[in-house]
DNA sequence: TTCTTCTTGCAACTTAGTTGCATTCGGTGT
DNA sequence: ACACCGAATGCAACTAAGTTGCAAGAAGAA
């Protein structure tokens, strides 16, 4: 997703010191379009070298916490990760694949909400409106290879 | 959520004959307000006469399958089950609280999404376009009890 | 009643993520 | 070089949510 992040500066300036790993980790979530699963990122990482995958789980909950990274739910059970909006990067909607369970980010443009009749009447806290879009991906619609009858 | 759907003829029009299981687990979806999760639903159902959660996934899951209700996956790792569009509801968005994890229905008006750009450009399949408001409900923002320092 | 099908329960399993504790690694000070 | 300290990692065990296979029970048709 990102060539144009430099990992490095991004940790320091959040005061994390940037480690190999966590470097490892950010470089498998920006180099994928779209965003990843922690399991998906695991499997990537042991290839080039080995690494639990507690130690995946843990640099991510420090990457959300410190606001690097945005942990975005998927339509199964999993989170996904993705390079969170920064300068370089303006907040997207997703798409979410119902066959492959994959997500995509959609270009910025493509939808806009109008949220200005929430935001009068809500009586909690709104932090973020997200769009999610579900169907089936381009992939998935030509593709019809893997059902089994 | 509702007191205008006839839950014995919705789930006969499906072809499903109305067992007792069924007709409590579309009581407890439709007598909350804002979607329930699995968990949620068996253990009110227990309360009132012992039933396995087993069966409650599958009870659940037939009624995903037959577009009786609506699966929704929340910002945590669990799904929710709230009745599914039809005459008597309309589409709407949900709210999602950070803090304790509730669901909440908002009401269809209160966000306008043009999806217009999307639909040209997109090249998959687009089923259902969704807005998910994330933030801290009402009921965690006044109550700051339960934190421990 | 008997047969067949639908429904339920139980136990075991899977997936995704979390926690506690021990070990190791990277510095800092002496 | 040595000891020390905190951060980072690994391992094992655990939890939560959901799934699967199989056997037993209810319910309707013949």
């Amino acid at each position: 997703m990102c060539h144009r992040c430099d990992y490095e500066t991004l940790l320091e300036e959040n005061g994390l010191n940037a480690g190999r790993n966590r470097m490892r980790v950010l470089e498998v979530i920006g180099d994928n379009e779209g965003p990843v699963s922690a399991t998906e990122i695991h499997r990537r990482l042991i290839r080039s070298d080995p690494i639990n995958r507690v130690t995946v789980y843990r640099i991510l909950d420090l990457l959300v916490e410190n606001g690097i990274v945005e942990r975005i739910s998927g339509e199964g059970r999993s989170f996904y990760y993705g390079l969170a909006a920064n300068e370089n990067h303006r907040p997207h909607p997703h798409f979410y694949c119902r066959r492959c369970g994959g997500v995509q980010c959609l270009s910025p443009g493509s939808l806009t909400v109008d949220s200005e009749p929430l935001l009068q009447t809500f009586s909690g806290r709104v932090e973020t409106v997200a769009v999610r879009v579900v169907g089936i991906c381009a992939h998935c619609t030509t593709s019809v290879q893997g059902k089994i009858s």
